[in-house]
DNA sequence: TCTGGGGTCCTAGGACCC
DNA sequence: TCTGGGGTCCTAGGACCC
């Protein structure tokens, strides 16, 4: 935690609205409600006038429209939010080299790293109204709302404080007693279920929470949870201003009408979905070795399977295959809300790199030196070491095998020796197998 | 009035290796 | 014949955030 109050929360008011009301005059002082449209959408973002009628984020846009009939519906301009959330985000950087952006809304700001000393309560208010001010100017009319502090908890729950359009500093010093009337819901990472736990463990506030030892909650939450909790209740924050985050998955889905129980309709979607995200991976440079497939049931039960590849990809042929055949694993009987498609374990060179030529190939395999007892054959038939194996994704050496699994050692121009992948000996990824020398008579080469 | 879409982080168990 | 512990990777699910 720092001495002075240098990390400043911003966050833009009603964002995606305002958006709409700055676009459309004749929205202006109307309740804008902007989310999903159709019959399971939910709201994104409701203007301060249809707050008044109780509309609120997250909740379902069939209640929002009986509760506010005449406010204007939109689904959302997400390329005019992005355009106007880069301006905004320009401004931050005019002030400081280091803002860390959380959302398209919301950015903590670092006037430490500004160069910026002497930092009172009052300079960092002129400095919080300064910054709100070239804002409204660079977006068009947007308000924000700044929390100031010596630590990103503390800017954080400031700036909702007094919103919209207000400016919260919070004097060094005066952190503990300044959390301790809250709600422990205004701890970022403290949602319901939490709450609850806390709730049934006599804890509301945050001051109740100041009361708890470091093992209590630890016990109550786990040590990850609780240890961090522990420590913000305290007002001890000292996590630092990050600017870039890399991204670690990419993921498309979609919750339909009316729940979809056709595989072969089912299948269609998820090439989409597997296309759309390769997309976003080849734009962004990237490219993934796990992929995912997500359903919702129609009670709303949630389900995930995923797949690990041998390298990483961006192919829309290779992600649709393994979306498919996670699909055909999973249960869809009667029917399904939501179908999700994504990738992860991502790196940041892409699949052409896993693709060596035979020449390099060889070089690797003359290097590759193994310990004398393992130059025998394994449980599954295989020599590991030396046999091959020819996978869509390449070909690796056989690191070894046995429980319906085989261990392949895949050679990368960019990362020699390349990662060591295990698969199931059933993973139609392991479409031939080629032996460096044919397996003795009695030798059951494990099934491709 | 049923519950979006895009993410991140954490936990826990099993396989496998040393 | 039984008994280990640590570490990594993978999978699945859940909580949480905007």
């Amino acid at each position: 935690m720092r001495s002075e109050p240098s990390i400043l929360h911003v966050d833009l008011d009603a964002f995606f609205a305002a958006v709409e009301q700055r676009d459309k005059p004749s929205l202006r002082g109307k309740p804008v409600v902007v989310g999903g449209i159709g019959l399971r959408g939910v709201v994104s973002t409701a203007s301060y006038e249809a707050r008044k009628y109780g509309v609120r984020s997250a909740m379902s846009t069939a209640e929002a429209r009986s509760r506010c009939p005449h406010a204007a519906y939109l689904g959302g301009r997400f390329d005019a939010y992005r355009a106007t959330s880069a301006a905004v985000m320009a401004q931050m950087r005019e002030l400081s080299p280091l803002i860390e952006p959380l959302s398209l809304d919301e950015a903590f700001v670092d006037l430490e790293a500004a160069g910026l000393s002497g930092l009172d309560v009052t300079k960092v208010a002129a400095i919080a109204d300064q910054l709100k001010e070239a804002i409204h100017a660079a977006s068009g009319g947007l308000t924000a709302s700044v929390g100031a502090g010596t630590s990103k908890l503390i800017a954080k729950i400031a700036s909702d404080l007094d919103k919209p359009n207000g400016t919260v500093v919070v004097p060094p010093g005066t952190e503990a007693e300044f959390l301790a009337p809250m709600q422990v819901t205004v701890v970022p990472g403290v949602g319901p279920a939490t709450a609850q736990r806390l709730t049934m463990a006599g804890v509301r506030t945050v001051a109740d929470l100041q009361q708890l030892s470091l093992d209590e909650l630890v016990r109550q939450l786990g040590t990850s949870q609780g240890t961090n909790l522990y420590r913000l209740a305290t007002a001890d924050d000292s996590r630092a201003v990050v600017s870039d985050r890399e991204t670690k998955s990419i993921s498309i889905e979609d919750t339909f009408e009316t729940d979809l129980i056709d595989r072969a309709v089912l299948a269609a979607i998820a090439d989409g979905m597997a296309r759309r995200v390769s997309e976003r991976l080849q734009k962004a440079q990237l490219s993934g070795r796990t992929v995912t497939v997500k359903t919702r049931m129609h009670d709303f039960t949630t389900h995930t399977r995923s797949s690990t590849l041998a390298g990483p990809t961006d192919d829309p042929r290779i992600i649709a295959r393994v979306a498919r055949r996670l699909l055909e694993e999973s249960d869809i009987s009667g029917g399904i809300r939501l179908l999700g498609v994504g990738v992860s374990s991502l790196a940041d060179w892409i699949q052409d790199d896993l693709f060596i030529d035979s020449e390099a190939a060889e070089a690797e395999e003359v290097a590759v030196e193994l310990p004398e007892q393992r130059r025998t054959r394994d449980r599954a038939g295989y020599y590991p070491g030396q046999d091959v194996i020819h996978t869509e994704y390449g070909e690796g050496w056989v690191w070894g095998s046995g429980r319906g699994r085989v261990t392949v050692r895949f050679e990368t121009a960019r990362t020699p020796p390349g990662p060591v992948r295990t698969f199931a000996i059933e993973d139609p990824a392991l479409a031939v197998h080629y032996p460096h020398r044919p397996p003795e008579e009695d030798t059951d080469v494990a099934a491709g």
